[in-house]
Formats: structure tokens, C-alpha cells, sequence
DNA sequence: AGGGCCGATCAATCATAGGT
DNA sequence: TACCTATGATTGATCGGCCC
């Protein structure tokens, strides 16, 4: 009962934050979508692609950042009010493609 | 499909103090297997299931053997192991899906259109 | 009428990175 | 250096849909 702690040890070992862009991204999609945080496989995709991970990770952020959030709105507050007022605009609506992505940032 | 519509407007835009949507209100019923339900418990088990090194051997081995599970083999597997039917079957779909991410990853690195370098 | 599978998600936890 | 919090990843198990 004590030599279990062998299942792991493997990946997460070495584990690395995102560059503070992508957490940018990411977060402004987020709090655009507090209503309903749950960006489609295509959303996804696109996301994976300007914060240069992988849609797993994609995933991994939102399904954190979800429950984290909900387990604590109130430590999140002053985050979402900052990116609340960043974002202006936000997707249109569900069901087809949400279109072309607009420049990406200054490389 | 039209109320969906409203809420998402003003998600970002105002959001006073911090809005609760359901969301943030989900809550999952809690496992129904592994119980303690000998003495009388105090603190609510329904504790997630921690599978020994040995189980997760054994069951990786079968799965080698064969992606998807028979009745027959649930049982023999289950009672070899010590685990509910239910768990064997859950891990397996939960095995199933792991491999399909893993492909899915290990197919993204080359291929693509030339990728940087 | 019911059982299994899929895809997505939850929820708890692990192990490490970062900060004081 | 020790200690605590933030964060990415893993995983047993749940939810809703679909198929047979």
C-alpha cells in the first residue's frame, strides 16, 4: 500500500508553464465565455495553434481552469474583472465555424 | 435553442460582481463503487478507487491481448483482480481512450505542411 | 428495456514550478 | 533552505448520446 505511488512517476514529472501569452490567451477566451466556458473541438484547435500547444492542453487548461475557478470564484475575481474589461468582443454564436482569426499578435 | 442566445452576450462585457452561470454549479454524484460499508463509517468514502501496481499490470496485459472485453473475460479478470465487473469495464474504456489521444499526439508531430525547420 | 461504447468532463491528486 | 501556493497532467468515475 505504500509502493503504489509507482503508477505515476512518469510524465507530469517534468512539467513547464505556458509562456505568459499563451496563459493570456487562454484566459481571455475564458473569462469572453464565463457564460459557458466550453470552447467546441474547432475553438480548440485554433487556440492549440496561437498558444503553440497541444489540444490536450488546451483541454487540460479549461478543465482546470473550470474547477479551480468554481471552487473559488472569489479568488478569480479581480482576474476576471481585468480580462472582462480587456475583452470587448467575444464569438457570435454556437454551431459554424467562427470564422477567420484576426491577426495574430505582434511576433 | 433561442435562450442560449441572451446570457452570452454580456459574458466578458459587464459581468458586475461575478455572476454564478450553471456552469459553476455542476456537481457529480459520487462513485458508486468502493465502499468501506463494514464498521459504520463515519466520513463519506466513495473514495476513487486507487488500483495496486499488480491490478494495473494485470489489466494492461489483457488489454494487449484484446482491446475490447467479453462477458466471460469481464468476469474471469474482475474475480482475478478483485474489482467490480463495472471497474474493469470503466478501465478499459477509460484505456481505450487514452490510446486514441496517444495516436492521435504521435501522429501530430511530423506530417503537416512542412512545419517550421 | 437494457447494456456497452464514445467523447467530454469532473474531481481529486500528484509532482513540480514559482514566490516569500 | 523551508514552506506554501499556482499550475499542468493523470485518471477512476460520471453524464448525456447513440447504437444495437
Amino acid at each position: 500500500v505504500m509502493i503504489l505511488r509507482s503508477r505515476f512517476l512518469d510524465a507530469r514529472r517534468k512539467r513547464r508553464n505556458f509562456n505568459k501569452q499563451a496563459t493570456e490567451i487562454l484566459n481571455e477566451y475564458f473569462y469572453s465565455h464565463l457564460s459557458n466556458p466550453y470552447p467546441s473541438e474547432e475553438a480548440k484547435e485554433e487556440l492549440a495553434k496561437k498558444c503553440s500547444i497541444t489540444v490536450s492542453q488546451v483541454s487540460n487548461w479549461f478543465g482546470n481552469k473550470r474547477i479551480r475557478y468554481k471552487k473559488n470564484i472569489g479568488k478569480f475575481q479581480e482576474e476576471a474583472n481585468m480580462y472582462a474589461a480587456k475583452t470587448a468582443v467575444n464569438a457570435t454564436n454556437v454551431s459554424s465555424h467562427g470564422s477567420q482569426a484576426n491577426s495574430p499578435s505582434t511576433p | 435553442d433561442i435562450s442560449a442566445s441572451q446570457e452570452r452576450e454580456k459574458d466578458a462585457e459587464q459581468t458586475p460582481q461575478g455572476k454564478t452561470f450553471d456552469w459553476m454549479k455542476v456537481k457529480r454524484n459520487p462513485p458508486k463503487t468502493a465502499k468501506v460499508a463494514d464498521y459504520g463509517m463515519g466520513p463519506q468514502n466513495t473514495i476513487r478507487t486507487n488500483f495496486t501496481t499488480k491490478q494495473l499490470t494485470e489489466l494492461e496485459k489483457e488489454f494487449h491481448f484484446s482491446k475490447y472485453l467479453t462477458r466471460a473475460r469481464r468476469v474471469e479478470i474482475a474475480a482475478t483482480l478483485e474489482l467490480n465487473e463495472t471497474q474493469v469495464k470503466i478501465w478499459f474504456q477509460n484505456r481505450r481512450m487514452k490510446q486514441k489521444k496517444r495516436e492521435k499526439e504521435g501522429l501530430a508531430s511530423a506530417s503537416s505542411t512542412g512545419s517550421s525547420k
